[in-house]
DNA sequence: GTCTATATCGCGATAGAC
DNA sequence: GTCTATCGCGATATAGAC
């Protein structure tokens, strides 16, 4: 999961992240202190923050550390310019497969929900970092549905930006709902459904399988 | 806005969700501390918190006093089972309207996307209201579709329930993204976009219009 | 019933000593 | 790099004024 740590410090960091992953994940943000977390991973609370800013930020990494992963599932050429670029096909199939492998982890969902709604007030420390994540992944999306427009039969013409930001929009609304009732929201069939309704139908199960972290920063 | 006050202790309790409102606001949330919205009320902070619970159900009161207000512009028979139900061609124009007219309050729109992310924790407070919240708009999203579907020429086969839990995710997620980068997000336009992939053309413009706000409480 | 004043608690955050 | 000390905060509780 992480990269080997050569300093002492980065040996510290990355027990916090360890620590505040797991505290963040099974408890939720507002009832772990960052005290709490300090002991658990063996110091004391201004001691965490000497590594990171404050506890917003200490949230940030543990997010975007997951987003990362994420991301790469679906893009790989996000991290590694190298690295082959499967077919569209398959790359609709991971993203309804990250849909799927997130409602394993709804501690971390929440926590993302959570963020992603506070970064909005402008001044926010994370407010930058979800301008960019949202930029970035409306571009990617838009060229994979671009690709899959292209290649439907018969071709779909819609503009593949707007849809993109219609099924990430869709994506974080439909795990908002998801968290507050489980059993009443099918996030993957309502997904599909509207993938189906762009002219995408999305037949087999999504695989995702477990392979490998695509990263380990 | 609110109904005429009887004793000191209403005028107080709307002189508070009056500061609170508008401090949050203006703030944002974490910004603005009980003491302040105290102050400014002309109390101190235990007094204001004899009248709520706590900084988060203020909150809670100030959202649901203005969620009150939408859902009633589009579902009148919630608050007065016995007023007019506009034609479900109407009622969508007000859907339609009552995103423009969020777009003057960004403050409110972000306090609402943060407060339902946090929701989303089991236990949280505010829990209840947001699961009650989304399962009465689906059933009258879904009511109000099921009427578009029928009316629509040719009629519709579509599942309202299903459609409506999209179209409210689609609202909700979209949003964000106009939070964290407005010019970037037209709503509207998006909002239009998926009815007429369902089989609903919304050609004219949004009205919504001034009008007498419906709910007083 | 409405409200103030006060004290206490752990919290996130900061400053400065070591 | 980590600590202690200190700050204002949200929250709780109590006693009492009007």
């Amino acid at each position: 999961m992480s990269q080997e740590p050569r300093t002492k410090g980065e040996r510290t960091r990355a027990r916090i992240l360890d620590s505040a992953t797991e505290l963040f994940s099974r408890h939720g943000f507002t009832a772990v202190s960052l005290r709490e977390i300090a002991t658990h991973a063996g110091l004391t609370h201004a001691g965490v923050l000497h590594h990171f800013s404050g506890k917003e930020a200490l949230l940030l990494e543990v997010l975007s550390l997951r987003d990362r992963n994420d991301a790469a599932r679906l893009f790989p050429r996000l991290l590694d310019p190298e690295a082959p670029e499967p077919p569209p096909g398959e790359r609709l199939r991971r993203l309804i497969g990250v849909i799927v492998r997130n409602s394993g982890t709804p501690g971390l969902v929440s926590l993302y929900a959570r963020l992603s709604a506070e970064a909005s007030e402008p001044g926010h420390p994370a407010h930058d970092y979800f301008v960019r994540r949202y930029a970035r992944l409306r571009t990617e999306v838009a060229a994979l549905l671009a690709a899959l427009f292209d290649a439907a039969e018969p071709p779909v013409r819609a503009d593949p930006s707007r849809t993109a930001q219609q099924l990430l929009a869709l994506l974080d609304g439909l795990q908002v709902q998801w968290l507050l009732e489980p059993d009443a929201v099918l996030m993957e069939e309502l997904v599909r459904d509207f993938l189906a309704r762009c002219g995408l139908p999305t037949a087999g199960a999504a695989p995702s399988g477990p392979g490998p972290d695509p990263v380990s920063d």
